[in-house]
RNA sequence: GGGCGUAUAGCUCAGGGGUAGAGCACUCGCCUUACAAGCGAGGGGUCAUUGGUUCGAAACCAAUUACGCCCACCA
């Protein structure tokens, strides 16, 4: 074996062993009294390539998978891809622009066969990616939202809906990209600041509205009041003649209006404003649409044709030339929607769409979770799930694109209209709807569509509903929330999921987002290519505090790199040594090899709190520090001396060295499968740890508080020579000569390994002790060849003492204070009296050795 | 306008009523026979401010200040 790990040399052979063994594929039939445990993959775009953000998801999904796998569960996790309608559909376009074409030259068949062939072509290359990483997803069962089984999922929930009266079509004001041509749902429009003018208009010698949208005047259909504000009390119901057009429109009263606003008048546009449509709904007035699908005016007069901002611009010119301005325009800051595809300001606008009436499957998704038959982690997360199901607006499901799943209604001859399902047949010249459905309409349905349904297949009925699904809290709402709606209207109730674990967002060391423009985005194969994927699994799990972000950064992924290596050298230096894992544990062993076997108990007991907790930073933490620190710092040295020696307590601890490797091995392999399954194989000579090996389960038995407490002190004792040794500028390597007196201390065991890990030697006839001081319990006297340095001693005494009489004022101030004596509890006075007994003791020593030190 | 959250070491973050922690960065010394992608020893924090509860507060409570995020049909 080499000296260090190299990733490269083992990621892609194993991970072709992993699938080409099928240990990845679930089987709905295998050991039926075994668990299942299901995740589906929230699918990425087709389009898409892997980010940091998926690279922690599926770090997440995979720790997750693998662990109930090795748990004994028949465990799924099951990939796929969204066909991501307007994403792909616009990256298909772009294309066709490059050539000089639109989707128009082509007509909708040839347009959807570019888009299935570029599919083909470039899409997916997140899976390719997905390998890399080490996702052990079940590519048999590899599913994509339009494929024909999943299109059928679609076309029958559809009609499902649709004869439950909770798909229809209306004329509603909706949100539309003048750009993307198509309309929007509520959440791809995303809210920003931004400067505008408010121009206040006189409309009538009564009446001054003031707007930041002045062209949408040209669709005014009345003016609004607040019922009470006796200012205008007199005009509702009169009429007034709009300027610029000479139409005469209402002014109408409506709770809507604020009358300390403004002037409290609000011009009424219902084609081109969300509140103005509710108060022309009320009122019964007309919808006047006056801009086109490109936002240019269709009014007739001299604005028709103009686009919307150099409209605006016209209408106030001309507005002001009738005198009609009062005052000057101002600037004003106020939020406007954008396209979240394309940032284009979305247009309000009335139009023909299909919605989901959401009431009815929003209370079951919101009751879902409230009475807990499905958890939010982080539990802080759920307000925002409840404030959102319980306020949601209808759903706009109809989309004015053509990559997507059609609308299956068709309309015929007569103006009838009908939704056939998937099976049904279509009757001669009728015609289908042109639309397609949003894209989130057939992601809604993963959780099932994938397994099968409608049909009740084995895997529906075995992975049905999923054990966790685990996404980025930024799609709560996108998905999420749509995924228990149609699941539990779907599946009679059954939600999706018995969790929803929901991480944060990777971000840069400074805690930044990552965005192109800031130029900090991480691609993760560069980090997978220069570390290796366990280093940047290990990185972003290290990082994965509940209901926080994830910082990363390169110094981060060298750390979990170097740490992949420390295990390659740990389990180097056991294959040396002779380590292995054949036959019971003995029954006789040493305190060390006790101590360790106690510790991983522990360990293990609490890697398994935190990952059932999704704490996957602490659980990787407690690993880490378990691995590095206890192990490999003080574990693998300790046990030198009796492999040293040989004999039987070699043997022993051979075995103890073997059993604690592979544990410790077993409990990393979730989060960091290659170099834990190469070094597994290695060192059991065993197949794989993937299927078929059990995950550690703490034993009691091994539990050893009496050798914990011995290791400690001797770790306590080497730690304050060790001092004195740098203190003392002796090199790390250098043999010193010592007397060690222990008295009754149980460290008198284990002189030989505290002088193997000292490098102290037998005192020979030249033996001048020069530096004593008891510590644990020990008294050490060394011989620095009389040369030691007297500043240098004194300094580290002057420091002691410092700190013991801290200490002492401390405790005795505590002791002292009857209240504190009367209130606090036993075990904490106690500690204290020790505490102080301690201090005094250090503080009579330090005292004593410090006057006995030498003259500078 | 509503809702949620955060202020702890240079950076990113854990922690938690009883002597302040980690990783990285930093200083010093080391190629000590698993590992220099390493080893050892260190330095560094009035735990945002102000009050309250308590024998004891960095932790609990309140207010303040400053950030962050989500939702929202303020013309």
């Amino acid at each position: 074996m080499p000296t260090q790990y190299a990733p490269a040399d083992v990621e892609g052979d194993l991970y072709e062993r992993w699938t080409s063994a099928g240990l990845f594929t679930a089987d709905p039939s295998r050991s039926p009294e075994a668990p299942a445990y299901t995740i589906v993959i929230p699918p990425p775009n087709v389009t898409g390539s892997l980010h940091m953000g998926h690279a922690l998801d599926h770090s997440i999904q995979d720790t997750l998978v693998r662990r109930r796998r090795m748990q004994g569960y028949e465990a799924l996790w099951l990939p796929g891809m969204d066909h991501a309608g307007i994403a792909t559909q616009n990256v298909v376009e772009k294309r066709l622009r490059a050539e000089g074409k639109t989707r128009h030259d082509l007509g909708r068949e040839k347009f959807q066969e570019a888009v299935w062939n570029w599919k083909a072509e470039s899409g997916g290359s997140i899976l390719g990616q997905m390998r890399r990483l080490g996702d052990s997803v079940d590519w048999t069962r590899e599913r994509f939202t339009m494929d024909e089984g999943l299109s059928r999922a679609v076309l029958t929930i559809f009609k499902r809906l649709y004869d439950d009266d909770l798909i229809y079509r209306a004329e509603r004001i909706i949100n539309w990209c003048p750009r993307c041509l198509t309309a929007l749902s509520d959440i791809e429009v995303e809210h920003s600041d931004r400067e505008g003018e408010l121009v206040s208009i006189r409309y009538s010698d009564d009446i001054t509205v003031a707007t930041t949208r002045a062209e949408t005047m040209l669709g005014d259909t009345a003016v609004a009041v607040h019922p009470s504000d006796e200012r205008y009390a007199h005009l509702i119901g009169t009429e007034i003649e709009l300027p610029l057009t000479g139409r005469r429109i209402p002014v109408v009263a409506d709770e809507h209006v604020d009358p300390a606003f403004g002037t409290g008048a609000v011009k009424v546009t219902p084609a081109h404003d969300p509140n103005d449509f509710e108060i022309g709904r009320r009122h019964d007035l007309p919808s006047l649409v006056v801009l086109d699908e490109h936002a240019r005016v269709t009014a007739e007069g001299p604005f028709k044709g103009m686009e919307r901002y150099e409209a605006r611009a016209a209408v106030v010119e001309a507005l002001r030339g009738e005198g009609r301005i009062v005052k000057e325009v101002r600037p004003y800051t106020h939020s406007v929607g954008h396209c979240s595809r394309c940032q284009t300001v979305v247009e309000p606008r009335v139009s023909l769409q299909w919605f989901v009436k959401v009431a009815p499957l929003a209370q079951a998704a919101g009751d879902a979770v409230r009475d807990g038959r499905v958890g939010i982690e982080p539990a802080e997360l759920s307000p925002r799930y409840f404030a959102w199901v319980d306020n949601m607006h209808d759903w706009c499901i109809s989309r004015q694109l053509w990559w997507g799943h059609r609308i299956p209604v068709w309309y015929g001859p007569d103006g009838e209209q009908a939704c056939f399902g998937p099976d049904e047949e279509i009757p001669e010249g009728w015609t289908q709807d042109g639309d397609v459905l949003d894209t989130w309409f057939s992601s809604a349905l993963w959780p099932f569509s994938t397994l099968g349904w409608p049909d009740e297949t084995p895997d529906l009925q075995r992975f049905y509903p999923t054990s966790v699904l685990v996404t980025g809290y930024d799609i709560l709402f996108f998905w999420v929330a749509r995924m228990m709606m149609f699941g539990l209207y779907a599946m009679d109730g059954v939600a999706p999921f018995k969790t929803i674990y929901l991480h944060g967002m990777v971000r840069d060391q400074f805690g930044k987002k990552m965005s192109k423009s800031f130029g900090n985005v991480v691609d993760p194969l560069d980090w997978i290519n220069t570390y290796g994927a366990d280093a940047t699994r290990f990185t972003l799990l290290r990082g994965a505090n509940p209901g926080g972000d994830v910082p990363v950064a390169e110094e981060w992924a060298q750390g979990s790199r170097n740490f992949c290596n420390k295990l390659w050298n740990a389990t180097r230096f056991a294959l040396m040594n002779g380590a292995h894992v054949n036959g019971d544990l003995p029954t006789a062993y040493s305190t060390v090899d006790g101590w360790i076997l106690s510790r991983l108990q522990t360990v293990i007991g609490d890697v398994d709190r935190h990952i059932e907790a999704f704490d996957f930073a602490k659980a990787a933490e407690t690993l880490y520090h378990f691995a590095w620190d206890e192990v490999c710092d003080w574990y693998l040295e300790l046990a030198k001396v009796p492999l040293m020696n040989g004999g039987d307590e070699a043997e022993a601890t051979r075995r103890v060295l073997g059993e604690v490797l592979d544990k410790l091995l077993r409990l990393l392999h979730p989060m960091i499968p290659f170099v834990t399954e190469e070094l597994w194989i290695a060192l059991t000579g065993r197949e794989t740890l993937v299927r078929g090996t059990a995950w550690p389960v703490a034993e009691q038995a091994y539990a050893a508080p009496d050798a914990e407490a011995v290791i400690a002190s001797l770790q306590g004792l080497v730690t304050e020579v060790r001092r004195f040794r740098s203190d003392q500028g002796l090199k790390p390597g250098q043999r010193v000569a010592a007397r060690l007196e222990f008295g009754d201390s149980p460290l008198r065991d284990h002189e030989e390994a505290i002088r193997s890990i000292l490098r102290l030697t037998a005192p020979d006839a030249s033996f001048a002790a020069t530096a004593t001081f008891p510590a644990e319990g020990v008294t050490v006297e060394l011989d620095t060849s009389g040369a030691i340095d007297v500043k240098a001693e004194r300094a580290r005494l002057e420091k002691d003492l410092a700190a013991a009489r801290k200490d002492l004022a401390q405790t005795s101030g505590k002791l002292g204070n009857a209240d504190f004596v009367a209130k606090a509890p036993e075990a904490v006075i106690n500690k204290n009296k020790a505490r102080q007994a301690a201090a005094e003791a250090d503080i009579s020593r330090l005292e004593s050795q410090l006057a006995a030190l030498p003259a500078a």
